[in-house]
Formats: structure tokens, sequence, C-alpha cells
RNA sequence: GCGCCCGUAGCUCAGUUGGAUAGAGCGCCGGGCUUCGAACCCGUAGGUCGCAGGUUCGAGUCCUGCCGGGCGCACCA
């Protein structure tokens, strides 16, 4: 981490303060500008901002208190600070609210849409697969919560300096895809999706659900499943046909499901392309002695000096398992871009595949199977527990998404706001899906969501339809005249807490793009946006912008408001939202 | 049984990487639109941060042990 990272925040001219105060008082310390952590203290009354002492007493070896107090001595009041004063341990900085608020809006009035980009990536490339969907089954909101912190991941690290490089990996081969297929065979009829009038995802999953249904009291079915799948491995024709037209139908639905939530790919992987070389980098591994083949004729690699288990990597028929495919798809990640890292987001319940891949990859002398990174996020249950495709116990993403779309364009047309036809549809439908998103979104990803369809999503409170709102709200501002300010502000006049809260908050930017990016927790942006709004919200119900009466003070506020305008758009951005000019 | 993850207000969640008096939203009760968008704002009530120890100036946050919930531990992907 390095200063240049920070080149971007408008809390530089204090955090150098800081440094240069700690290097006088105490020379030869070896004290990093990225140690300086500024607080905001409890309440105003003690300051706006706040540094605390207590690493330094334990380098020093000396009391907090004193050391404050020796601190404060040595930062004298500059152009941005009022006032230093201590409080205990505390090094509390009063600033100079006029040229702080005219340093960060004119900052982020010039910076315009790059504000709050970071150098933390310098460029560097960075894979994020995400999205991994099987071809048997239409996607449910397991699956939206994947694709929405996939993309959000994306693109906060791209705005912390990433080059980011998008990939899907579609598991289209396997046993579950042989259920189907079988199931069509025999119960199919020739339909088709546009026969049925149905997405073809759909389509599928149906014949999926029903080949389950009927296995259960005819246990013969299973066995031509898996007769299917030995077929489709030695290429038989008529097979790879069906295959390969079932896979179109889905992939036709994919690509509808895929438009609404804004899913892009760089690039998509097949697992029936991968596994092939998956297979080739097993025997390699073997015959350079990294595994196996042990006596029943399976390929096998022993973890056990890894704490791991022992795992099977081709099977004694030289078919391949989950693993193989994996292999093959990350070594080939790494041959096609130039990447230092990789991260698949992909569900916790896979966290020990994961281990088991890197720990393989490292074995085989890969090196940078140490920058593999599997980013586990939670499960997504219902009232009635985990989702299972197979017995149709889900929540379908494209219901889901249809639900949400009308219920917010019954609130648009509750406010009779004018809006009609194709611009309704429009509005609704980012409403709809960024609600979705920001209920997925506002949690942290580690932890599991359960979800009650009736009261999960709403559009008041921590919400993405209050967080579009309030772009919503300024942009109408702007429109009503703000745009039409010429006057130059006079900053010294916006003196309200409300006016310092808002500002400050808005010089925090660059500061939660780092930290969401270094920690790839991606709620953080989404929880730093509610307050943003919130802010904001607070700021408009008790000031006037357009009649404050003083045209100097009016300019002043809608440059506030500009600024504002132009975090929320960049969060929304980040969070795959979009942000609405109306609703 | 073994391994990993999670326990914070009635419900859903934050908690700036160990810092000042633990915060929001929803819901309940009450208040605010002739004035820039009320999908908004304000107030009241609501807590043994699962329990018990430990580490230190300081623990919701770190370590140990319990309790409760989840997920893994296949020639399924």
């Amino acid at each position: 981490m390095k200063k240049e990272i920070w080149k971007d925040n408008p809390l530089d001219s204090l955090k150098t303060a800081i440094l240069e105060a700690i290097k006088t008082a105490y020379p030869g310390l070896g004290y990093e500008y990225e140690e300086i952590n500024l607080d905001i203290p409890p309440d105003p009354k003690m300051g706006d901002f706040g540094f605390s002492c207590f690493e330094l007493a334990k380098k020093i070896r000396d009391n907090p208190a004193k050391i404050s107090n020796n601190l404060s001595e040595k930062i004298k009041p500059t152009k941005f600070i009022d006032k230093v004063c201590t409080s205990g341990p505390f090094l509390n900085f009063f600033l100079k609210n006029e040229i702080f608020i005219s340093d960060i809006i004119n900052h982020i009035l010039f910076q315009k849409e790059s504000y709050g980009r970071i150098n933390l990536g310098n460029g560097k490339g960075i894979m994020i697969e995400y999205s991994a969907p099987n071809t048997n089954k239409p996607q449910h909101l397991g699956h939206v919560r994947n694709n929405t912190i996939g993309m959000a991941l994306s693109n906060i690290l791209e705005k912390a300096g990433f080059r980011v490089y998008r990939v899907n990996l579609v598991n289209d081969r396997g046993i579950h895809i042989s259920k189907s297929m079988i199931a069509y065979k025999l119960w199919g009829n020739g339909k088709t999706p546009e026969s049925e009038g149905k997405k073809g995802d759909h389509f599928v999953g149906d014949y999926y659900v029903l080949f389950e249904q009927k296995a259960k009291k005819d246990p013969v079915l299973l066995k031509e499943a898996q007769e299917l799948l030995i077929k489709w491995e030695n290429g038989d024709k008529d097979v790879v046909n069906l295959w390969r037209k079932m896979n179109n139908w889905v992939y036709e639905g994919f690509d509808e499901t895929y438009r609404r939530l804004g899913c892009k790919f760089d690039k998509i992987y097949y697992e029936s392309d991968t596994y092939k070389l998956g297979k080739d980098i097993v025997f390699k591994a073997l015959k350079e002695g990294h595994c196996y083949k042990d006596s029943k004729g399976d390929i096998v690699i022993d973890l056990r000096d890894r704490g791991l288990e022992k795992k099977v990597l081709l099977r004694k028929d030289g078919t391949s398992v989950y693993i193989t495919q994996d292999i093959g798809t990350t070594v080939m990640k790494f041959n096609d871009f130039n990447i230092e890292r990789s991260i698949f987001v992909v569900a916790s319940e896979q966290k020990y595949h994961f281990k088991v891949l890197f720990n393989v990859l490292d074995i085989f002398g890969y090196e940078w199977a140490k920058n593999c990174f599997h980013l586990g996020y939670g499960m997504v249950y219902l009232p009635e527990g985990k989702m299972k495709s197979r017995e149709g116990k889900v929540v379908d993403a494209d219901n889901l998404m249809d639900e949400l779309h009308q219920l917010a364009k019954n609130e648009i047309m509750k406010r009779n706001r004018n809006i009609h036809g194709e611009e309704l549809e429009k509005i609704a439908e980012s409403i709809g899906i960024g609600a979705i998103k920001y209920f997925l979104l506002k949690v942290h990803p580690l932890k599991d969501i359960f979800f009650n369809p009736e009261e999960s999503i709403s559009f008041e409170g921590t919400t993405g339809p209050y967080v579009q709102y309030t772009h919503a709200r300024i942009s109408s501002v702007m429109r009503m005249g703000g745009n039409k300010i010429n006057e130059s502000p006079d900053y010294s006049l916006m003196t309200t807490p409300e006016e310092i809260q808002l500002s400050k908050l808005l010089a925090k930017f660059p500061d939660i793009v780092f930290e969401s990016a270094s920690s790839y927790n991606i709620s953080r942006v989404a929880n730093y946006l509610f307050n943003v709004a919130k802010a904001f919200n607070k700021f408009y119900h008790d000031h006037s912008i357009l009649n404050a009466g003083n045209k100097k003070l009016t300019a002043g506020r809608v440059n506030l408001c500009k600024a504002s305008l132009i975090v929320l758009k960049e969060g929304l951005k980040l969070l795959g939202i979009e942000p609405l000019e109306k609703m």
C-alpha cells in the first residue's frame, strides 16, 4: 500500500499534517503514511476528525495521552486545520469548514465520474469467475446472488485500479444434463420452447424436474441416464446432437436473464471443452510422480500431509471427475489472460473443493496457484429451508424479476408522476431489479440470507429504491433550476451540521472503495451509499436549496447537490444498479 | 465424529480490520407536505453483542472451551 493510492483522497492534507507532526516529535520512528487512520469522534463538538495515539504509544512505550498532547503542540493551524485539541489519548481536529467543504466539492466536481478511483490495483490483471450455471435448469435466487456479487466485485476492483476480466464457466456436461435429456427423449414428443411458448431454460428445467419425479418410482431411469453419459463421452452422434440442441435452448434463456441482470463476460468457458485439458494435465502429473494409480486403478493424489484427504483426480475408466475439469479450466485461464490473481465466486458450500483444487495445482508446480482465491458467499434460504432445484422448490430468477417489476410499476403509478408507456416499463424494470440487487448486496457476502418473499424486498428504508430515489430527487432539483445557476458559490455560508456531515461522507468515498476492494466486501459500498443518501435527505429536508434566500448560498448548495449526485451515481454503478433521473 | 462458516434490539442487518457513550432499517406508538420529489424527514420505546474464561491500557471484534444454527467430509457437479 503506497501513498499514491491515496492521491485522490481529499483528506490527504490532514493525514500528511499528522505524519509530519509525528516525524518532528519522534524523529527516527518508522511510522508510515498508511498507518494513519482517521476516526470520526462520537460527538461533533469534540472535533471533525480524530486520530488515536494507541498505536504510537505501543511503539514509543509511553502514555498515549502524553503523546497526543505532544503532537498537538507540533501541529499548527493551516489553511485547512482550524484547531487541534486533545481529549485524553485522542488528537482531535476541527477543520475550517468552508475550506474543507470547498476543497471536497471542487475536488469531486473536477474529478466527475472518476471520483473514487484509486490505484490499489496499479493496472494489474485480475480475473473474476462468476455465475457458473448448470445447463439443466433455469437460474434461481442463489444464482442471482452470485451474479450480483460477481458483477459488483468486478466493478469495484476496476474502480480500485485493476484490469478486470469477467468470465463465466458453464457446467454443460455431466449426469444432471443427461437426466433432462432422458426425460425429453421419453416424454418430449418433439416439443420445443417455441411450440410451448416457454423460455428455453425453463423448458429444459421442467424435464429435469420430471425426471426426478419419475426416477423415484423407476430406478431404471437413472441407469439410462448413466448410459447416456457414457455415450456422450464416446461422441455418439445422436446424443451429442440432442445435447447441443437442448443446451442451446438453455443458453437462449440464460441470455435473457443475463441481459436483465446486466451480466457481462469477457469470455465464457465450457466444461465440455476444458475437461480434456484437465485430463492431459493429470496424466502429465502422473508421469512426474505428483500423483499415483491406486489399487482400484483410479488416479489419486495424497494430500494428507497438507491437512486434507486423498482425492481422486481421474476415474479408472479414464472419465473425468469434477476437479479434473476445474484443473483444466484454471490452467486455461492463466494461459489465456495476463492475470496476477484469479477469484472464484462460488457458494461457500464448495470451500473444501477449492482448497483441494488450489493445493493440487500448487503441487503440480503452478506458481500462480497461491494467487487463486475462492470467494465463498453464504447460502440463500427460504422460510421452508434450502432451495432444491430437483424438487422445483426455488425462487425462480425470472419470476422474481417480473414480480418486482410489477410492484415497482404499481408504486410509480400510485404517485401519478406522469410516467407512461415504454418509459414506465423501463423505470419499473430498473427499480425492481435494483431492489433485488441491493437486497442481496447489503449483506456481508459470507453471511447466509433468509429470504421471505412477503417482507424481504421493500422500497423503503435500507433499499435500492431509497438510494435511487435520492438520486432522482437531486436530478429533479437540477432540472428545476440547479443547472442554470451562474453565481459563484460562497462556501463560508455553509455552516450547518447537515451540510458538513454530508460533505464529510462524500469525502469518504475513495476510502470506501479501498476497503471494499481490499477485503472483497461489496456490502461496504452498499451500506455507505445508504448513509450518503440518508445524509442528503436530511440536508434536503432541513434546508432550502434553490430558495435559500442568497444566490451565493444557493450556488454552494447546488454544488453540494452535484457532488452528491456524482457519488450516488458512481456508487450505484459499482453495485450494478441503474441511477435514475426520474422515478 | 472431524473440518469450515455464522450467533449483535421483536424481525433484517451495520459496526471503519483492537479504540471514545454498540448503530441503522423494518415493525409498534406519536409528529411533519398551499413552498426545490412525503419511495422523504423527526421523536418515543426496544441490548447481559449466544454462554464462560483468557490476552491488555482497552474486546462485539483476537485466543480457548462450551451451547445453538448452517455447510462440507462421494468415482454428483
